[in-house]
DNA sequence: GTCTATATGTTGATAGAC
DNA sequence: GTCTATCAACATATAGAC
């Protein structure tokens, strides 16, 4: 086989991976509905039946991309998540080092060169705010993940309430969604003196304030902590 | 003109309301390029022609949808940032009196029982995190407003620094998007211990969770650590 | 203002040659 | 695995009768 020139290696696979990494983009940026399997394959530079060839349908598209990476990013969290429980074993870790641990590997994806993982984090934003599909994949995908790292602030935060807890981890979701979003508002609306583009500063302090916001409302003194009248 | 049993009142309108409507929900639910004029026009009950009759386009319709209430919500909250101030004048407010002036309007309107007010939270929501749509009708409709909420941020917070005060705008814009967005995945996640359609709770915990997390960032204190009670 | 009819283009998907 | 050719369905938009 090796003679005439010919790869001894299959290259199967090499026009599929560009149709999910120009999927993975295009779905990030304008949402399932924005995209056409026509702009795919011309962005992918691969023939459009390709697409149907590969994944059976744009529906079946979508679901491969978003599930590409998404249990490689649930055990690189995982792993820091543990890290972070073994190194404050056997006490409990702090609540610093605990949203640390969850935010800290998304912020360096966010300010790495990897463009692939940083389309891919744009996707999961609009995922997570989707109606039609944030509560089918991000339940399925990332749920469980989530669990834990609920648990893990459950015993930084001991007297917390559940349902502050819950809601502690919906703004803090919230937050990191639109930060994933990237719609460089913020660089306008400051007028460059914040620019969204810079994932560094960013995280730096959503850590402290997502830290803050939980002790506030989740903290050993939130019983006293009834802001408002109901 | 009376005699007939003919309107006296023009009913001029009355189906150009309802495409507003009904697009608004639509819009609000599945994205601009998730909805068909035709779907629109058979939620509202009125030809297919009408929509483009009205409002000339999809892109015509979508922003008449957009601007409706801008104004009138923008007002609204306007009126309780001044109150805010105007109530501790000749001092400056405190920072969870100016957040709570922010959310508060909000808060009303999604524990309301006004659908329609609703269903547009929802859509700034969809367009606040939109890259297509976001940048241009947040920053026309509601940039001039959100100025002059961080200035009276910035009084509150004396010595907060620029680009810690816009991140911090940024993450509350974040938690109240995916909040209005209301994707139910915290109701399962929580197991129905907390449920994302208990606006009132939601807000309860909002406010002064995002006021610790900007008192940590920005507060006077902000170059040390003063996690509680400060 | 409202409807019928239609123009004109695009969509996701497939059948079949290579 | 890849391409050509093609389908039926559906999209937005408009022209013209009422």
């Amino acid at each position: 086989m090796g003679i005439k020139g010919m790869r001894t290696v299959p290259e199967t696979g090499i026009r599929k991976r560009r149709i999910l990494d120009a999927a993975e983009l295009l779905f990030a940026e304008h949402g399932y509905d924005g995209v056409t399997l026509r702009k795919i394959a011309a962005d992918a530079d691969v023939d459009v039946a390709l697409t149907n060839y590969h994944f059976g349908s744009k529906d079946g598209l979508f679901r491969a991309v978003f599930e590409r990476r998404a249990v490689v990013l649930n055990q690189a969290r995982l792993d820091a998540l543990d890290a972070c429980l073994k190194a404050a074993a056997p006490y409990a870790p702090t609540l610093e080092d605990v949203i640390e641990a969850y935010l800290r590997p998304l912020g360096d994806i966010q300010s790495s060169a990897d463009d692939g993982w940083r389309h891919y984090l744009s996707l999961v934003a609009w995922v997570n705010s989707s109606t039609e599909w944030g509560n089918e994949l991000m339940t399925a995908y990332f749920n469980p993940y989530v669990q834990r790292f609920i648990e893990a602030l459950r015993s930084a935060l001991p007297e917390a309430d559940e349902k502050a807890l819950h809601w502690g981890y919906q703004f803090m979701s919230g937050a990191l969604t639109l930060t994933f979003a990237d719609t460089r508002r913020m660089d306008r609306l400051s007028d460059g003196a914040a620019s969204s583009g810079d994932a560094v500063t960013g995280y730096a302090h959503m850590i402290p304030f997502i830290a803050a916001g939980f002790e506030r409302i989740c903290g050993p003194k939130s019983g006293e902590d009834k802001p408002l009248d109901q």
